[in-house]
DNA sequence: ACATCGATCTACT
DNA sequence: GTAGATCGATGTA
């Protein structure tokens, strides 16, 4: 019997290329100590932001909100958006440049009725198939944002999954910069927010 | 101070 | 397929 051997992604895993990085993260397991539970999910759609680019929260210089992409890599990004969800980024890049990657959606793995009543719904499918979703199932917002993804209540942990085929396709939601091939994910998953 | 709009999701037609 | 929810960050004055 082999016994599977977990580990915390390094810091140095952040200070990759961006988009390396960004396929890197794929087959990862996302981990958040609840209060009430430990919910997981394995990672399996990204997207990278980096610090020239238009799309990037980071490119018109630091403010209050992204504050965060500037400083140490291996750190937990949250952002608000159109008024009611929360996006999970890590920071990647040396300190003062300001790049990340948004995790997209997520497999399910632990916590799934905590996942459900987060959520509102019992639609395994529905549960983190979106960078929306996956933060209200994990129950991640901004108090979240700045955790230090090497070692805290949220990691994000390496159990050894090997990803067959990365998929690479344009980023979604955005108007800037459209063309880029920058958004990544496993090819033929179910969870994938859109093929 | 005010207007605009977004790295989304849901509900409804 | 399309509209509406909902509000903080940002840009303009």
């Amino acid at each position: 019997m082999v016994e599977r051997i977990e580990h915390n992604l390094p810091r140095e895993f952040y200070l990759q290329p961006t988009i390396e990085v960004a396929k890197a993260l794929l087959g990862k397991v996302l981990f958040h100590r609840h209060e009430r539970g430990i919910i997981s999910g394995r990672i399996v759609e990204t997207e990278a932001y980096l610090c020239d680019d238009p799309a990037c929260h980071s490119s018109r210089g630091m403010t209050a909100r992204n504050e965060t992409m500037f400083g140490e890599p291996g750190r937990a990004y949250v952002y608000f958006i159109y008024g009611m969800y929360h996006c999970f980024n890590t920071v990647t890049g040396p300190v003062g440049v300001g790049e990340g990657v948004l995790v997209r959606a997520l497999e399910p793995l632990d916590g799934l009725e905590l996942m459900k009543e987060n959520r509102g719904t019992h639609a395994l499918a529905n549960l983190t198939s979106g960078p929306g979703k996956l933060c209200q199932a994990l129950g991640l917002d901004l108090l979240h944002k700045g955790l230090d993804l090497t070692g805290s209540e949220l990691v994000i942990v390496d159990d050894g999954m090997q990803v067959a085929e990365i998929v690479e396709a344009p980023r979604v939601g955005i108007t800037l910069a459209a063309d880029k091939q920058w958004r990544f994910y496993i090819r033929g998953n179910r969870f994938v927010s859109r093929k």
